[in-house]
DNA sequence: GGAATCACG
DNA sequence: ACGTACGTGATTCCA
């Protein structure tokens, strides 16, 4: 059937110019707004399939609405610059995408989008309407939904007449009534002063229409009544204004707007144009490469058998070289082959090769230390050659984590196709292309490979200096080569050595929790009285909410919440609650810690070799994949009996855990420079007690258990960047309430407020914040005028000088005791990082220098206006080791 | 492939 | 008034 799309173009354009940042292409365009309606296309042609696509503009100044309340839109705000510089960019990207673009002098987009919705239902064609004005709800009907942007523009929530009834209980031309009632500020319709949605609901729910409600208008009450009454007219007024005009006198049949793909030429050069360099990327046809330049011709050279010698002399010249690694977890990774540069010239040589008896000059090279070698991602490399006995030492420059340090939120495009494209250099394609994504990965035959792999190692050989001085621009350079390049190496001996599973300990906690859970699972289907998928939120929520008529407590954008927080509310409500949530809990241990965990032990070793991700978390902290073991279950104590099953990997070996005691407060204290903070950890105070003392004004005996759980949560949201709502949902407690803490909490701690401020301001004038070792992370929205966007920005300039320093301080502590073991020729073996936990298996006969030495070092790695505290422990499994 | 949920710091 | 805590990864369902 056919498909009508009809976008309201000024309200997507303006959505988008809020919801983006501005944008700044080469030549001082703005292209934010532009750049998400483009988003906003491309998804709904994909998703849409439509066979027919119109944008409407409004136009002209005067539309026939100020003939009747000439103040209509009035008092709204200028439309900025940057924004209005933007349509003729719009109307010629609609022209390349082949979409008809329509405005008419006199009439608003609404009212083109009601005629033509009204055309569309005599032709009974299927409309979507795309707008980001509620007003176009009352379009409403079997034929037409509309869908309407939230959260900035990415998403959409659709609305058709049952989903219009769900939420507010109207018919589509019921909306008309409420706009009536309640006005619109944004157009400067008045309605009834004093009634807002919630009002102008109830009135029509009672009465009907804005008529009806004029007309009971004396049954209403008091103030009510009074304000109904003395507006009548403004009310009657306010619903005319409100209602979109669908006799629009268009030139234009529905077949017109016909719509038949776009012009992909068109559109990638319009791309071009506006520097679209991630859309052009991911358009078919286009591969990373500007479509228009041709890739630049290199010379390269295939080693054999025959020529290694070659390659060999040309050894001491060589500084750039590429492994090419198949595959997201190097542990289990293949490797293709090796590509160098040298002289101009790049060499590619099959790993066959690289293993052979005649290659042994090239491997002693490559083990070598005293010989320097740029690469791209040292750390996968080293540990995916281990698994294929081939050593690689001397690393000196690595691109990738350089381009991570110089932009660690920045972490798509740190491809080496998408660093050369960053840094104006030639073009080539990206792996996806080269590739093909998915079930169409293929590695192309020799001659097609080494060309491509030899265009990589080109790369970062020209990559390599430019980004060392952009280092430098960065003041990154320390960080680089005194903490990240050497967290590199001791993560790859971390997980090389990796941790012993107890794997029959574990099957047989297993099978114990399929008892419990079949056991649970039988109860739930009978106190359902049916039975169905309990890990379906959405056949969960059809009987906890439609069968069991349990109240709704939360929505999500697709339907009834059920999570943790939902049902703990509902539990006295109805007994299968409590029995979901036990199943809940059993059934992620399951799947993910017991079966999921048996699935990357390894068979011969019985041990699991985490992949620890330095260059994800846009703070600075490491993440850990296949299996994540930085979220092995503690909090319950039926999860945390998993980390029995961690074991040490020798006879006579302990697990031994050290963590840095409140740290995050610690470095607050710090770099707030707070003085009562300083004082209590001075004085090893508890902090939480410390905090509810000071903020609630009482003595330490006066401290109870829920004033110190009260303290701690406050503690926490100052770390995240608090608000007041966040809090109030993390306690159960008002707003106002919350609101109350907060305030005291900074009337106390006068220094932690003064730092807020001032890291926020600082972020406004640098546009980034760094932590104490010059960790960079740049915050674009701090500046932005959408409030949402904004806010999230300061809260994450508030917490990532915390949580980023914390990440620089166990690094730090990380390399000297690596360092340590070595040179003290320990059998000791670190083992996990979890944040502020350090995990190490020892032998019986080092446990006491380890007892010791792994504190000291982690307490003295650096020197802080407040002392560092570990608390350490050890026993013969995880579990044991708290 | 995204959304929902839940495990950790 | 706006609509929220900061940072991750794995599993499951479902369009």
């Amino acid at each position: 059937m056919d498909k009508l799309i009809l976008i309201d173009g000024n309200s997507i354009a303006n959505r988008a110019f809020y919801a983006l940042p501005l944008l700044n292409n080469s030549k001082g365009m703005h292209t934010n707004a532009v750049y998400g309606v483009t988003t906003m296309l491309l998804r709904l042609i994909e998703e849409e399939k439509p066979t027919h696509f119109l944008v409407a503009f409004d136009a002209g100044k005067v539309t026939f609405r100020h003939k009747e309340y000439k103040e209509y839109k009035g008092g709204r705000a200028k439309t900025p610059p940057e924004l209005s510089e933007q349509f003729p960019l719009m109307k010629e990207l609609l022209q390349a995408f082949n979409i008809n673009q329509f405005e008419l002098e006199g009439y608003e987009a609404d009212d083109i989008i009601g005629t033509m919705t009204k055309l569309a239902e005599e032709n009974n064609k299927q409309v979507l309407v795309v707008t980001g004005d509620k007003d176009l709800l009352q379009l409403a009907s079997n034929n037409v939904t509309i869908a309407l942007t939230r959260k900035g523009i990415s998403e959409v929530d659709r609305f058709d007449p049952d989903k219009i009834r769900e939420k507010y209980n109207l018919t589509p031309l019921q909306i008309i009534d409420m706009k009536g009632l309640m006005g619109d500020s944004s157009d400067n319709i008045p309605g009834i002063p004093g009634v807002g949605e919630k009002t102008a609901l109830k009135l029509l729910h009672q009465y009907g229409s804005v008529e009806e409600v004029l007309a009971h208008s004396d049954e209403l009450k008091g103030k009510m009544k009074e304000k109904v009454q003395l507006n009548a007219d403004q009310a009657k007024m306010s619903k005319e204004l409100a209602t979109i005009y669908r006799e629009v006198p268009l030139e234009k049949s529905i077949e017109q707007l016909q719509f038949d793909g776009f012009d992909q030429e068109a559109v990638i050069t319009m791309f071009e144009k506006l520097e679209f360099k991630s859309l052009l990327e991911k358009m078919d046809g286009s591969d990373g490469l500007n479509n228009q330049q041709e890739q630049e011709e290199i010379n390269y050279q295939i080693v054999d058998q025959q020529n290694v010698s070659l390659i060999v002399d040309k050894l001491p010249a060589i500084k750039s070289i590429h492994f090419e690694i198949i595959g997201e977890n190097p542990h289990q990774a293949e490797v293709l082959g090796l590509s160098l540069y040298a002289d101009n010239q790049s060499y590619y040589v099959p790993f066959e090769l690289l293993q052979s008896e005649e290659a042994t000059a090239l491997r002693e090279w490559l083990a070598d230390e005293k010989h320097e070698k740029w690469i791209y991602d040292y750390h996968k490399t080293k540990v995916a050659l281990f698994w294929h006995d081939i050593e690689i030492k001397g690393v000196s420059f690595d691109i990738y984590l350089t381009a991570y340090l110089l932009d660690p939120t920045e972490t798509k495009n740190h491809t080496i196709s998408g660093l050369s494209l960053k840094y104006g250099l030639s073009a080539m394609k990206n792996d996806d292309s080269f590739y093909g994504k998915g079930a169409k990965f293929q590695v192309p035959e020799l001659s097609t490979l080494s060309e491509f792999l030899c265009r990589k190692v080109l790369l970062i050989q020209k990559l390599t200096p430019l980004m060392k001085a952009n280092l430098e621009e960065n003041e990154l350079v320390e960080l680089f080569y005194n903490m990240e390049l050497p967290v590199a190496e001791v993560l790859a001996h971390m997980e090389i050595q990796g941790v012993k599973i107890d794997t029959n300990g574990l099957k047989i906690h297993g099978e114990e929790i399929q008892i419990k859970l079949d056991k649970i699972i039988k109860q739930i289907y009978t106190l359902a009285g049916t039975e169905f998928n309990i890990n379906s939120p959405k056949q969960l929520g059809e009987i906890l909410f439609d069968k069991l008529q349990l109240p709704v407590i939360k929505k999500t954008k697709t339907g009834y919440s059920t999570d943790a927080e939902v049902l703990e509310k509902l539990a006295s409500e109805h007994e299968v609650v409590s029995k979901i949530l036990e199943y809940r809990q059993l059934a992620k241990l399951q799947s993910t810690y017991i079966e999921g965990l048996l699935k990357e032990v390894r068979q011969d070793t019985q041990k699991v070799h985490t992949y620890f991700r330095q260059t994800i978390a846009a703070t600075g902290r490491l993440s850990s994949q296949f299996p994540n073991l930085q979220n092995i279950p503690i909090r319950l104590e039926e999860g945390r009996k998993i980390r029995k099953v961690f074991v040490p990997s020798q006879e006579n070996s302990y697990m031994l855990a050290a963590d840095y005691s409140q740290i995050e407060l610690r470095i607050l204290a710090h770099i707030s420079g707070d003085e009562r903070l300083i004082d209590a950890f001075q004085n090893n105070m508890d902090i939480h007690t410390k905090t509810a003392m000071d903020v609630f004004g009482v003595r330490e005996e006066e401290v109870d258990a829920n004033k110190r759980r009260q303290a701690k949560a406050v503690n926490f949201g100052i770390v995240y960047g608090i608000s007041d709502y966040g809090l109030s949902q993390n306690l159960n407690i008002t707003r106002k309430e919350a609101a109350q803490f907060i305030k005291q909490y900074f009337a106390v701690f006068k220094g932690v407020k003064q730092f807020m401020d001032s890291i926020k301001q600082q972020a406004k004038q640098n546009g980034y914040v760094t932590t104490l070792l010059q960790r960079r992370r740049y915050l674009p929205e701090i500046n932005s005028r959408n409030f949402n966007l904004r806010s999230f920005a300061e809260r994450t300039a508030l917490n990532t000088p915390i949580q980023g320093s914390n990440a620089d301080i166990i690094k730090l502590a990380m390399i000297r005791i690596e360092n340590r073991i070595q040179e003290e020729n320990l059998k000791s073996k670190m083992l996990l990082q979890v944040h502020d936990e350090l995990v190490f298996e020892v032998p019986e006969a080092e446990l006491e220098i380890m007892n010791n030495l792994v504190p000291d070092i982690m307490e003295s790695i650096i020197a802080l206006k407040v002392p560092l505290k570990v608390d350490i422990s050890y026993g013969k499994n995880w579990f044991e080791a708290k």
